[in-house]
DNA sequence: CACTAGCGAGAAAACGCTTCCTGGACCCTG
DNA sequence: CAGGGTCCAGGAAGCGTTTTCTCGCTAGTG
């Protein structure tokens, strides 16, 4: 039943003839020791297998190799493609993650605290937990960057995406094909992505769009059950606040006998993997999910020394012209 | 610039007036402890908003209360909706899951020792380790999982999809359209999944298959790539590893000016959320996501509490039938 | 009423590391 | 040649918990 008693740093150390001492300095990489007594060592625990129990490593040195990322919806393939790029910085630096989703908004902090014995640092994707919980958070003096997500008045380093232009091109996108009666399904109020997103669809009416903000959220079905009210606007064209949101729109439309683009042009943004794949496929906002990813990992790694980084700039997002918008249709026909 | 320091429960039992060993049987729910005396505790911990190293405590009491999660691409979104399962289960026992991939082959039992000193255990989705790695891992007793493999032989308890009935449903349809030379776009050689599904497709000679083997891989780009080797055996149907090569498999067959299905069918495997929103919609397998990953928690749970749990029998997965696929072309007018 | 269970709480010993401190050996300098 | 540095390795003190052990009470029994 017992298995066999984990070997601990002291076998390593009796087997090598040193102390326990020499041995974390051998594994720390420690130029203070010999070097035939660090090839003992060494030799030792390949024979041994030893790994080191990374708790008390965690306890002791109050570090623990391994950063703890926060989002809110473990299913959306947006976070995936952020958090890939994350990790190959991660791993590069023998790093491990912690993934941790909220579901109720208020537990956002909870959890975030809640992981923070566990490691060195937070990432904090999309949060929508509201300021004093981020001036808690910079408070403690913890590494933690925000992804998607700024906020003036908080000591954090942040990365971010410019969701304002990049919406902003959309729109103009829109607007030269002569649409204005267009409605935005949003996103969750709280996120500040939507907030942007829903700040230059609002810009533009400067381009002459005319724009109204119907309540859902970036998900498939979100989008799905808001596309009726949004109808009930008569638009030419959907905003979708993302890719997921924009495709149960389509396919409520379909259901409705309603052709994207013909009869109503839908948008997206973030263009997850599947989006241009999809029927059709998605006129939308290229984020630089990989870049994203990257530069979080990158200002991570920089707060965890203890370097003072300065802000980076807001990341571009390309926009893409695919087939999911077309020309605004001119006749009123539908209800 | 240092902040003010962490509160232990040191710190606990002072301002509660009790010993550290009381305020630890408070936080374990013991019941022998006075209840007033643990009201005071409560209060204690409230007030200095105390929370529990977890290293301290995994150290002490060798329990870490997180689960370890292995796979193979992190930004595949079929791992995510197994994850998101997974993940409702744990979080409702305070779990916490480290979450670990592993690029090259062979990686995959490193990573996963590595992982071992932080979890009571794993979860192992599509392993492709050789079953010495899971008789390694087995020997171990500590809690694990296989998701997705099957491999008699070794001690562990398994979830996984019967995918070789669903992937013969699925010939049974491309038959039924008259189909006969189609062309595997194979996952993984290692994946257990794969071997499944090609088993299946090969017994589909009774069925008046004939079938071919082209290697590939569970990826978009792969299954693009790999398309213009199966086109040279001239199939009237695809039937691609997963719904991620269909995609692939697709893009490249309209980049070539093939129509699917009208010139070429193709079929997927998993029904990822976006799979039905593609262009075809994708015929495809529907795999229980949602059950396999509250399958493997609930299986992990039983084996945490040392329970010997008997090896459920393999999901069922749902073949359905979208517009991927069609009567097979009978003109064999391309090369 | 004396004696023994039984129970609840504190003291203290782990848990497996890191790191500070100490001391011996060696080398250099005056 | 004596004294003072330097360098390297070991001893030991934590790190913040859990858990075993112990001990003093209370209550129950003959």
């Amino acid at each position: 039943m017992k298995e066999r008693r984990r070997v601990t740093i002291r076998d390593v150390a009796d087997a090598a003839g040193v102390s326990v001492a020499t041995v974390s300095r051998v594994m720390s990489g420690s130029h203070t020791v010999n070097s035939d007594m660090a090839e003992r060592v060494r030799w030792a625990m390949q024979e041994l297998e030893y790994r080191p129990n990374g708790a008390a490593q965690g306890l002791a040195s109050g570090m623990h190799r391994s950063v703890g990322v926060v989002l809110p919806d473990l299913s959306n393939p947006y976070f995936n493609d952020i958090i890939k790029a994350t990790y190959v910085g991660a791993s590069r630096e023998q790093y491990r993650m912690l993934v941790t989703e909220w579901r109720e908004p208020g537990e956002e902090l909870g959890v975030s605290l809640d992981v923070l014995s566990r490691v060195d640092g937070l990432l904090l994707l999309s949060a929508r937990m509201d300021i004093d919980g981020l001036r808690d958070l910079a408070a403690r003096k913890v590494p933690t960057v925000l992804v998607n997500r700024v906020e003036l008045g908080v000591d954090l380093p942040m990365v971010a995406v410019d969701n304002f232009s990049a919406m902003l091109e959309l729109c103009q996108h829109l607007a030269s094909l002569g649409h204005r009666r267009v409605v935005y399904l949003a996103g969750s109020p709280s996120a500040w992505q939507n907030r942007e997103r829903w700040r230059a669809v609002q810009q533009a009416r400067i381009l002459g769009l005319d724009p109204v903000m119907v309540a859902a959220d970036g998900t498939i079905e979100a989008g799905f059950e808001a596309t009726d009210e949004a109808l009930s606007h008569d638009p030419t064209a959907l905003i979708a606040f993302n890719d997921l949101a924009a495709l149960g729109a389509i396919a409520r439309l379909r259901e409705l006998g309603l052709r994207t683009p013909a009869d109503i042009s839908v948008t997206g943004f973030d263009d997850v993997s599947l989006a241009r794949f999809a029927d059709p496929p998605l006129t939308t906002i290229v984020s630089p999910k990989a870049a994203l990813g990257e530069l979080a990992w990158a200002m991570f790694e920089a707060s965890l020394r203890g370097e003072r980084i300065e802000q980076p700039p807001l990341l571009r997002a390309a926009f893409v012209h695919r087939a999911s918008t077309g020309p605004a249709r001119t006749s009123r026909s539908r209800v």
